[in-house]
RNA sequence: GGCUAGGUAGCUCAGCUGGUUAGAGCACGUGACUCAUAAUCACGGGGUCGGGGGUUCGAGUCCCCCCCUCGCCA
């Protein structure tokens, strides 16, 4: 049994996420800590909320409520949320915790101690109005260059230009509207990475079995320009860590926090010292995840996310624990995906383009949108989502393929024989070709959930399924059963022990159908089918089963047509 | 402008270190079957693998140039 820690980008706290986030990060992370429990490891899945930063304070405050109590509010939608897509987090946590105080503090704290750590003096814009230093994009002013009345402080949009806020003519703070605004000095602390750069280098090319996608944005931020550039990890706000070294104070640092991309990828650290604190375990409970010198050097360590986070995780988190000097666990793994546009364009949060989370639970069950998600991961490249595509594969696989296999078979057996598993019969050639057939899939399976290739462990799983219409259209029971019911006794004895085996493969994909179809075969026993010709006799002869209702349902033209047009513009 | 990844059947995509007639699913056509959610199963039509050069006995698969899409960066 191998010990497998898994984590999930953290999603930001501001707002509901559309579905091309989570099929980057939490859903395909969650197919892997279900398959792999499955498989009997031991299995730590871990995810957040991303609660700091100056997004969160100005959305409360567009709330009229205290960030804290904003952020708490929408950690618990989101969590309810997550249940609803039956994501199986060993524990959802929060950046904001006791947890992730201390150990940001901690980080910073043994950083300095290494001497990676100097202090910058700058100068920022301060805005008197809003009482606050505004980040480069909360400026907005007329381009330098090419005139444009509404360029950003970081760039231009209209001409490209990279700008500096200080170059805007007329000046103003995007938040208030305010031109009071002057610049103030202002002091604060980098994480030397450039000095972190060649162990960097020499992780990253030890990881010779990961995605090109993975290390070459690393090698690139590693070497283009000037290099790996030493990165500000505090921010003048109010919202955040609080700057201290470990637990002592930070002389010149008071009121300031920590930047939001320090203390995130920490929280996934602390995030499992919650769990431990929410089931009562003590500190030995989490660290033996995540201390390799208390009992974490056995565990495989993933990480999945998508392409815009790979920096944050090749680089600067690594630069935070190898910093550190603490034998604290890196990633082995590093699981990223490319972007699911919508429809022709990209999904869009500000616009409200494209299928929210909240929204694809009120039109149909999390299965469904589990499914095409993760058969259509975006993993080579981009990948597109059409309702037409969703309908199609919706309606072909899952309710053809699949839900009409469970009818046909369910149906058949309780008409001819009664709701119990018919004794008669044995199994001969077809039903032996059949049980090598498919032994021969489910390890090709176990291959690819193994490789983390998602799109096609979801093809050779319907390649599973299809192999048992296969089976009953060439044995055809229906006909067997007018002169000889005792083998079709037999046929079917073996097609409800491949619907339990079937939900048993399924579970990580569609967890709701698999239980239904388990709990139709009256069994609760969920082992995962090493032995296979031992797993089609599962279900004992008299063995009560159950006809399901149907396990899915077509989506109609109509329903597709109001869909589309019903998430096309704006979100209401 | 630089970099990454792509451009393969109507659609969504596979094709590892170059090797027999380029694959899958959907859609389409024909047939079989009738247990089932007008489902299933079998067979079939359909592609000059973005364009042009080159290397090779042989290239979708390597090299060069060009065009287009997506993203990142300057």
């Amino acid at each position: 049994m191998a010990r497998i820690l898994i984590t999930s980008a953290i999603p930001y706290i501001n707002g509901i996420k559309h579905l091309g986030n989570l099929v980057g990060s939490q859903l395909p992370a969650d197919l892997f800590a279900r398959y792999n429990r499955a498989r009997g490891h031991e299995v730590m899945f871990i995810c957040a909320t991303d609660e700091h930063g100056t997004p969160a304070e100005l959305a409360a405050a567009k709330a009229g409520r205290p960030v804290a109590d904003y952020c708490a509010e929408m950690h618990a939608v989101q969590a309810e949320i997550a249940r609803g897509f039956r994501l199986s987090f060993d524990h959802f946590g929060r950046s904001s915790s006791a947890r992730n105080h201390a150990l940001t503090q901690h980080f910073a704290g043994r950083l300095a101690d290494n001497g990676l750590i100097r202090e910058v003096t700058e100068k920022m814009i301060y805005s008197v109005d809003d009482g606050r230093f505004l980040p480069d994009r909360y400026v907005e002013g007329t381009c330098p260059n090419c005139g444009y009345d509404s360029a950003r402080g970081d760039q231009c949009d209209n001409c490209t230009k990279q700008l500096d806020p200080t170059d805007l003519i007329n000046p103003r703070s995007t938040i208030s509207g305010s031109t009071n605004l002057e610049l103030r000095e202002t002091k604060h602390l980098y994480l030397m990475q450039r000095a972190l750069k060649d162990k960097l280098e020499a992780w990253i090319d030890s990881k010779t079995d990961w995605p090109v996608l993975t290390t070459s944005i690393a090698k690139k931020w590693l070497n283009d320009g000037d290099g790996l550039q030493d990165r500000g990890i505090t921010r003048d706000l109010h919202w955040g860590i609080p700057v201290k070294r470990g637990d002592q104070p930070w002389p010149g640092m008071e009121g300031k926090v920590f930047y939001v991309w320090f203390d995130a990828p920490i929280e996934y650290i602390a995030a499992t010292a919650e769990w431990a604190d929410a089931n009562g375990l003590d500190d030995a409970a989490w660290q033996r995840w995540w201390r390799t010198d208390k009992g974490a050097d056995d565990v495989t360590y993933y990480q999945f996310m998508g392409k815009d986070n790979v920096p944050f995780h090749t680089l600067s988190f690594p630069a935070t624990i190898l910093g550190s000097g603490e034998p604290w666990k890196l990633v082995d793994y590093l699981k990223s995906f490319n972007y699911l546009n919508y429809d022709g364009g990209q999904f869009s949060t500000s616009r409200g383009r494209g299928v929210f989370m909240d929204q694809a639970l009120q039109v149909l069950p999390p299965d469904y949108w589990r499914w095409w998600l993760l058969s259509h991961a975006p993993e080579s490249s981009d990948a597109e989502f059409t309702w037409e595509n969703f309908q199609a594969s919706v309606n072909k696989d899952l309710a053809d393929v699949l839900g009409n296999l469970v009818s046909r078979v369910t149906k058949f057996a309780a008409s001819k024989f009664g709701t119990t598993v018919p004794a008669g019969g044995s199994f001969g050639p077809s039903e032996t070709a059949l049980i090598a057939d498919l032994g021969a899939r489910i390890r090709e399976y176990e291959s690819l959930m193994q490789a983390m290739e998602v799109r096609k462990a979801a093809a050779e799983l319907r390649a599973i399924w299809v192999i048992g219409n296969e089976y009953l259209q060439s044995a055809a029971p229906w006909t067997v059963v007018k002169t000889d019911p005792e083998q079709a006794q037999a046929m079917i004895r073996l097609s409800l022990n491949l619907i339990r085996v079937y939900a048993i493969l399924s579970q990580p994909f569609i967890p709701d159908a698999a239980a239904t179809m388990m709990a139709a075969m009256g069994s609760d026993d969920w082992t995962w089918p090493d032995d296979l010709p031992q797993a089609m006799r599962s279900l004992a002869p008299g063995q009560p089963f159950s006809v399901p209702e149907n396990l899915f349902r077509k989506i109609t033209d109509e329903e597709r047509a109001d869909w589309q047009q019903r998430f096309a513009g704006v979100r209401t």
